[in-house]
DNA sequence: AAAAAAG
């Protein structure tokens, strides 16, 4: 079978950044109220800093009630057109100062309230524009490095994607209003996106039309954005939930939360939720995040200011619970992205105690999202428990390897790897400003690599989980900025990040599983850019040269004779190579659109059929894009192909 | 087998 889908790069999530979104200029969350305000000479005329500082005093006097409908001291203004009317006109409305009393709206008016909105007597009340605040969300048209240029809006027409479940709704084909709120198409606007991917296309009347939703869609499919925007736009237009009649309610320090993000890393969660911030923008929606090895009372304190969309990691998000400052009680929108390596890292108790253990509204209270790379059974179990009469989504990835990027292999003993690196490095770095991102498998050979190329006077930085959390991000910001253009991750850093500006991507130690060797070269070559990936292989890697082989050719990329060789001796030999389906652990689809909807009873793609009705395709990559329609079943139901192996 | 994540 041959998808023909293999490259997982140009996604929406590289887009933010590539369309000049701030990502150079990458602050952590925790760290930002802090910086703006050291930063900045006069806080108080300051239309930008982070926090709505008229919460500081609200949240002194007590967390008020979410559906309260107190402004909150911020906006209690409408900007019927915004674009028009601009920040230009100074004053923003009844605010207090930041020392003042929220609730006495003074009539000195204060600019601090631009870009944020309200709920307010059942009504959105849109905050005014914050230039700077824009600045800080959007990015700079004049800064370079944030370009709105070279996005090949194209390539989502290539790719594939089905839907299937009882009355799915027509995609919407572009974004407009209805269905999405004039506030979030405007935010849109600001961040230069013109046209829904796939993804988007589906889930923005999907969501509207309140059903739930499992998508198989990889990184680079837009999927952030496909959560986002729905969720938002049905928030911006309905409201906080009404509040729960809990004892205490409004009175507690307790942050609830109406949307729920679940990521499996800090750095995965962080981003989401600056994407968050921006679609955010001007709404009566407080976007928070929290994860663990960050100061959980710096979090707090940001938690009080607001909390209406709530992006986290599992652990440390059961951790607030416990301590009784987080309520699930009022969540109307749950969403869980890379849930198969959610899976993976272990995290389905938490995962499933959250969900189910805890004070969160039950299925048909709630509307579920569910994003995952594969659809194999544990996933379906958790689908089946967690989503109620979903829609199924299988997307394919963005953009094609052959036109974005050169994958190299090049034969490297181990022991030739670190002078084979240097030769790399030094070849690269006269003409290249480009990032290079060199992976590894382990956490020791993180640190001792770039240790190595630091004291080969290389500026090198590393991330890996044994790291702290601050040093995690340092690193992420020197890369990101430039300062270290070299960084040596382990898997940490291979799927969903968004790094603009890789133009190397070194698989130093090649990974065992092809999507992750895919995952890790999508950090390079986004749309309407070109980028290189360099593999190391030796004797070491027969595990993965099929699979990789397979997908070489598939992207058209030069496959070197030694290599073709090693494959045709691994599918023979009795070492290595498991066969496809049965050696993938949890059974899952190597790659392409993620898997099919098991409830269709089909044999794959095409198959629709039972009662489901046909799929919809919105678009195809062509006939080669799916393969044979039974080419995914056999990884499903434990079987699979590799189990003559042992 | 290693990585990630709560402290």
């Amino acid at each position: 079978m041959s998808d023909g889908i293999v490259n997982g790069n140009a996604g929406i999530e590289s887009q933010f950044a590539a369309l000049g979104l701030g990502r150079s200029a990458y602050v952590p969350p925790h760290l930002r109220n802090s910086q703006r305000a050291a930063s900045s000479p006069s806080p108080d005329l300051n239309n930008g800093w982070a926090g709505p500082p008229s919460h500081q005093s609200s949240a002194r006097g007590g967390f008020e009630p979410r559906g309260g409908y107190s402004d909150r001291g911020r906006g209690a203004f409408s900007t019927s057109s915004p674009r028009s009317t601009g920040s230009a006109n100074g004053w923003a409305g009844p605010t207090s100062q930041p020392a003042s009393n929220w609730s006495a709206p003074s009539s000195a008016p204060s600019r601090e309230t631009f870009g944020y909105g309200a709920w307010k007597d059942g009504k959105h009340i849109v905050g005014g524009r914050n230039m700077r605040m824009e600045k800080e969300l959007f990015g700079d048209a004049t800064d370079p490095s944030k370009q709105h240029t070279g996005i090949n809006f194209e390539k989502y027409d290539d790719i594939p994607v089905e839907a299937t479940g009882a009355g799915v709704p027509e995609p919407v084909l572009s974004f407009t209003s209805p269905p999405l709120d004039p506030v979030l198409l405007e935010n849109i606007g600001y961040a230069m996106y013109t046209t829904p991917t796939p993804v988007q296309k589906y889930s923005i009347p999907i969501v509207a039309a309140g059903r739930d939703l499992m998508a198989c869609a990889q990184t680079g499919s837009g999927k952030t954005g496909g959560f986002l925007f729905p969720i938002l736009s049905a928030s911006f237009a309905q409201g906080p939930r009404a509040p729960p009649e809990a004892p205490g309610y409004g009175r507690s320090r307790k942050a609830y939360p109406t949307a729920l993000i679940l990521a499996p890393t800090r750095e995965l969660v962080s981003q989401i939720h600056e994407e968050a911030r921006k679609f955010a923008y001007r709404s009566w929606v407080r976007p928070a995040v929290v994860y663990g090895g960050a100061d959980i009372n710096q979090q707090l304190r940001l938690i009080e200011r607001g909390c209406d969309l709530l992006s986290a990691t599992p652990g440390r998000l059961v951790d607030l619970i416990e301590r009784g400052r987080i309520s699930l009680a009022n969540i109307k929108y749950l969403v869980l992205d890379e849930a198969d390596r959610m899976l993976d890292m272990g995290f389905e108790p938490q995962i499933r105690r959250i969900v189910q253990g805890e004070d969160m509204p039950g299925t048909s209270e709630r509307q579920t999202l569910m994003f995952s790379a594969t659809f194999p059974r544990d996933i379906q179990m958790l689908a089946k428990d967690f989503l109620k009469d979903y829609v199924f989504l299988s997307v394919g990835r963005v953009g094609s390897t052959s036109e974005n990027i050169t994958q190299k292999i090049e034969y490297v003993e181990d022991n030739d790897k670190r002078s084979v690196l240097l030769d790399i490095l030094a070849s690269q770095n006269k003409e290249d400003l480009g990032l290079t991102l060199v992976f590894v498998e382990t956490k020791r050979m993180a640190d001792m690599l770039s240790d190595f190329l630091m004291g080969n006077s290389l500026p090198a930085t590393s991330i890996h989980g044994d790291r702290t959390q601050r040093e995690r991000e340092m690193a992420l910001q020197t890369f990101r900025t430039g300062r270290t253009p070299i960084m040596v991750a382990t898997a940490v850093a291979a799927r969903g990040l968004d790094i603009p500006n890789v133009t190397h991507v070194v698989n130093y130690d090649l990974p065992s599983d092809i999507d992750d060797y895919v995952h890790r070269i999508g950090r390079t070559g986004r749309a309407g850019n070109t980028g290189v990936s360099t593999a190391f292989f030796n004797r070491g890697n027969k595990n993965i040269v099929k699979d990789l082989v397979e997908l070489l050719r598939e992207a058209n990329q030069e496959i070197p004779g030694w290599l073709e060789t090693v494959a045709h001796e691994a599918s023979f030999g009795s070492s290595g190579y498991r066969g496809r389906g049965g050696g993938r652990g949890r059974g899952g689809s190597s790659r392409g659109a993620g898997g099919r909807d098991y409830r269709t009873g089909g044999g794959g793609f095409g198959a629709g059929g039972g009662g489901y009705g046909s799929p919809r395709v919105v678009s195809s990559g062509g006939p080669s894009a799916y393969g044979g329609g039974g080419g995914y079943g056999g990884g499903y139901g434990g079987g699979g192909g590799g189990a003559g192996w042992w």
